[in-house]
DNA sequence: CTTGACAAACTAATATTATTAGTCTATAGT
DNA sequence: ACTATAGACTAATAATATTAGTTTGTCAAG
């Protein structure tokens, strides 16, 4: 080791997810970063690849965090239960942690393995989920898209602001994914 | 006038929109806009109120188009195709303009009378197209925040790369739509 | 116990960018 | 013709990211 300040990969992208979900991901800097950590700025490159790579670090454990989320919603669960309790789990991340949930959204690099595998397994959790639907191969796939486009497009609408009139948002979001439940069952595998 | 070069806040914007567009929103600086004008970076000054207040033109010019968008994918149709048409419309302009879709997500200052203006014009266009089912005020509204998120959350994630599989697009966003309209009629004003 | 290699901090230097202040000049209106 | 000004400019400041090179504890081998 050297004349250490205790600095970890880990604890740098800790700060981070911390500061991206209070102030936005778009503010986050290596400066604040490393002033929260009592370190000059330049010695966090010893622990990330620059601001790149910190973001990509946020993605991984947003990913991994959401991934978890959404597993633990729906054990012990089945049905239309499983998919509300895993949409609701889904928004609930994004409110929760948006800094770190924007970082998941931005494209993995073609040859990033380890992000492309945690993506993988996020959508396999939803396929699980939607098994019993018995939607078909593509079915499913299409359906995984949908669920997902619902939660991500309320949400992220949601933590922007963007739903400025005071009607509950709770009940909007409910009404939204019975609706989407509803018309999966009576559209089966249309067009 | 003076020693002017023909700069006005209106091309200051569409060639911000452009870069925007081409390269992200966040990646729109100041610098690129004055380099690509052929002016100095200080001069936007005279026509912008700084980097803040061109991402706030952006959102105008955004919204402005969305809304054009929308009421004109809706001329000529009624119920469930004026639905699907508003939809489409929606993701085709994300798709064709993502950064300055991008920029009218941020919520609107609260003293920001035009653009908060132009977001109620665009949820009334919207609320005109669910008319016809009958879904009582807040009904309404909550099927507005439906069809909006889906189809904000559909396209954002398109447009990010986020769909990796390959399997057709436009059928997933179909199928989507036509799910909720179903469970629209079916669940009506449940819970 | 010494010593040498290295990890991890640092300082210093450079490049971008945004912003503000103040200057200059061509032109529009009197 | 004169003048006020809009709209360009230069200059200066601050924040950030990044790279290069330096220093210094600490760990482990001899």
């Amino acid at each position: 080791m050297a004349r250490s300040a205790g600095i970890t990969q880990e604890r740098v992208v800790t700060v981070a997810a911390e500061l991206a979900d209070a102030h936005g991901l778009a503010a986050l800097t290596l400066a604040q970063v490393a002033a929260r950590l009592g370190v000059k700025l330049p010695s966090l490159y010893n622990h990330v690849d620059g601001l790149p790579g910190l973001q990509r670090e946020l993605a991984v454990l947003g990913i991994r965090e959401l991934g978890t989320c959404l597993r633990d919603a729906a054990v012990g669960k089945a049905g239309d239960d499983a998919v509300l309790a895993v949409a609701q789990a889904y928004r609930a991340y994004v409110l929760a942690h948006p800094g770190r949930y924007a970082a998941t959204v931005r494209a993995p690099a073609p040859d990033d393995a380890e992000l492309q595998a945690l993506s993988a397994w996020v959508v396999g959790v939803v396929v699980t989920v939607l098994a019993p639907y018995e939607l078909g191969e593509a079915g499913t796939i299409h359906a995984v898209r949908g669920l997902r486009s619902i939660a991500h497009g309320f949400a992220t609408l949601e933590q922007a602001g963007g739903f400025g009139l005071a009607l509950d948002r709770d009940t909007s979001f409910l009404r939204l994914l019975r609706a989407f439940l509803a018309g999966l069952r009576a559209t089966g595998s249309a067009p």
